[in-house]
DNA sequence: CCCTATGTTCCCAA
DNA sequence: CTTGGGAACATAGG
C-alpha cells in the first residue's frame, strides 16, 4: 500500500541492486499483473519514479513500468528460495532475484517504450510551488485532502501522508479545496515537503504490512501524528483525534486545530 | 455478517 | 463537457 516516500525507497534500493545487470529470466505466475515479453537479456540503465509508479529503463527502447497499488510488494533475495506466497512475477539476475508479491492482485506492470518527455504532474517531492495548487485548486468545491490525492493535480500524495500532511499545515481537510487561501497553500506546500522528506528518511510508514526491497520495515509509523489515532489526544492540544469518510477513505484530523 | 485496508478507474448523476 | 461521489477491482483480518 505505498505511496510517495515507500516507492522511492524502493527505487533507491532497486537502482542499487539492478543498475548493471541483466535480465536472465522472467517468470509470471499470475497473468493478470500484464503482459512481459521482450525483457529477457536486456540490461537495467536506470530506475526512476514517477508518483507512485516505478520505471526500469533498459537498454535499447523497452521500459518495465510497476505499479503496486494498494498490496503489491517488491523483495529482492541473493539467491532462488521457494516461492513465497502472494508471488505474481519473478525475475532473475546474476547478483540475485526480483519478486513481486501481491496479496490483493491489484499491482500493474507493462512493458512500454522508455518515455523521453515527463507526463508534466508535478512531484510532491520537489513541489513548492503553492501558487500552481492554488491556481489549480480555483472553484473546485472538493475537500482539500481529496484534492491533494488527485494524482492528475500532483503525483505521489496517498491517504496516509494527505492527512499528515494537513495536521501539520492546520488545515481542515473538509475545507473546499477553492476556499483554500493561498497563504495556507503555502503552509502546505511547505507541509508537504518536510513530511514526504522525513518519510523517505525513514523508508517509509510500516503500520500493516509495508516492507522495502530487503523486507525491512520503516520508522515512519514512529512518527505519525493523527493517521490511525482515532480517539486519541492530538499531540499538540491534546484535544481527540477524528475520523471522519472523504471521498471513501479513512480521514483522521483534530478539529480543534485544523480550520 | 459487518467493517476496514498506504490505489486507481469506471460509471453515473447533477 | 465538467465535477464529484460512489462502486468495483480481490483478498485478508478484526
Amino acid at each position: 500500500m505505498p505511496e510517495l516516500p515507500e516507492i522511492e525507497t524502493l527505487r533507491r534500493q532497486l537502482s542499487h541492486v539492478l543498475r548493471g545487470e541483466r535480465i536472465i529470466h522472467v517468470e509470471v505466475f499470475d497473468p493478470k499483473i500484464g503482459q512481459l515479453s521482450g525483457l529477457r537479456g536486456r540490461t537495467v540503465k536506470a530506475v526512476r519514479r514517477e508518483g507512485k509508479a516505478i520505471w526500469i529503463d533498459l537498454d535499447g527502447v523497452l521500459s518495465l513500468r510497476l505499479h503496486l497499488r494498494m498490496s503489491g510488494r517488491l523483495l529482492w533475495r541473493k539467491g532462488p528460495a521457494a516461492r513465497p506466497a502472494y508471488a505474481r512475477f519473478r525475475f532473475c539476475f546474476r547478483a540475485g532475484e526480483l519478486l513481486c508479491l501481491d496479496p490483493r492482485r491489484f499491482a500493474t506492470a507493462q512493458v512500454r517504450r522508455t518515455e523521453t518527455e515527463s507526463s508534466g504532474v508535478p512531484d510532491a517531492l520537489r513541489m513548492k510551488d503553492a501558487l500552481g495548487l492554488e491556481k489549480a485548486a480555483r472553484d473546485r468545491r472538493l475537500p482539500v485532502k481529496t484534492f491533494l490525492m488527485d494524482q492528475r493535480i500532483i503525483a505521489g500524495i496517498g491517504n496516509i501522508y494527505a492527512c499528515e500532511i494537513l495536521y501539520e499545515a492546520d488545515v481542515d481537510p473538509c475545507k473546499a479545496a477553492g476556499c483554500v487561501s493561498l497563504q495556507e497553500w503555502r503552509t502546505i506546500a511547505q507541509a508537504m515537503a518536510r513530511v514526504l522528506k522525513i518519510a523517505v528518511r525513514c523508508r517509509g510508514t510500516s503500520i500493516s504490512d509495508w516492507r522495502d526491497l530487503h523486507g525491512d520495515r520503516g520508522e515512519f509509523q514512529n512518527h505519525l501524528q493523527v493517521y490511525d489515532r482515532k480517539g486519541q489526544a492530538c499531540r499538540r492540544c491534546g484535544g481527540a483525534v477524528r475520523r471522519i469518510v472523504l471521498g471513501g477513505r479513512g480521514t483522521y484530523f483534530c478539529p480543534s486545530c485544523q480550520r
